[in-house]
DNA sequence: CATGGGGGTTCCAGTTGCTGGAAGGTCAAG
DNA sequence: CTTGACCTTCCAGCAACTGGAACCCCCATG
């Protein structure tokens, strides 16, 4: 099966493909032509790698978790660990974001938008330091 | 002013207000020696450009927002717009992650995390397409 | 006056995960 | 035989820094 096929059952483009050749994640065969021959374990590959980076798993936890797809003899708790790990890091960014979204909406509210340069916005941005994320 | 007290007085690191000169985002002085002679101007950008990263504004947003804090003829209502599009950003950051979240507790819940091979995560991972995000 | 340490300077490379584009080889159809 | 859709490689660039090398500057101490 060549990479443009191959793109449209994994729904990953081909770059993506020839990226992840690139770093080691699949290793295609090679036609007489030299066109990447893909088998169906890569394919395979190619639709894990998209579905766990498309719940945000890095490319190296990606590896991992390849691996352990491959390994038969894996323990589940290899692949809980990782995945609690990146929960904790998802988890982390909400956090983060939730504050941010939080300061934002505050600002905005206060400020009237309209002709006039008078901005609490421009005023929070301009004072150092921590102050409260809202209220 | 050196740098390094523009790095105590603004909390970024050096090599980061080196990076916004780069960039363009303030124009220290130069000192005969060569050293970037920081004026208080800069060290009031560079506190602006440090409380605005914070809230995850991007350098563009933030050169945007700078251009207009120095404007004494600004209209707040394009400052309202540069945050209240930054928001809708994070917002959707903030379903995407929750998404992610929902789908990965699940997972973990499912997964035994033991000695054996059978891993509910894996097998979710290798399945193509859409399937819902919690449940 | 030499030396040491703590500043500062520049430039280059690496990070993450691709993405775009150039320049070219291959192949089936008309 | 040419067109066009494939495929190939390689190089550059995105965001926003960060680390490191190799070097300069300045002050204090012995």
């Amino acid at each position: 099966m060549n990479i443009g096929d191959v793109a449209a059952r994994s729904g990953l483009p081909a770059k993506t493909i020839r990226y992840y050749e690139d770093i080691g994640l699949v290793k295609p065969l090679r036609d007489s032509n030299g066109y990447r021959a893909f088998r169906e374990k890569e394919v395979h590959k190619l639709i894990f790698l998209g579905r766990a980076r498309a719940l945000g798993f890095s490319i190296e936890d990606c590896r991992a978790l390849l691996a352990l797809y491959e390994d038969e003899t894996r323990a589940s708790a290899d692949v809980k660990r990782i995945a609690e790990q990146h929960l904790e890091r998802i988890e982390q960014k909400i956090r983060d974001l939730n504050a941010m979204r939080a300061t934002l909406t505050h600002l905005i509210e206060e400020c009237a938008g309209d002709h006039r340069p008078d901005c609490p916005i421009l005023e929070d941005l301009a004072r150092p330091g921590g102050r409260k994320v809202a209220g």
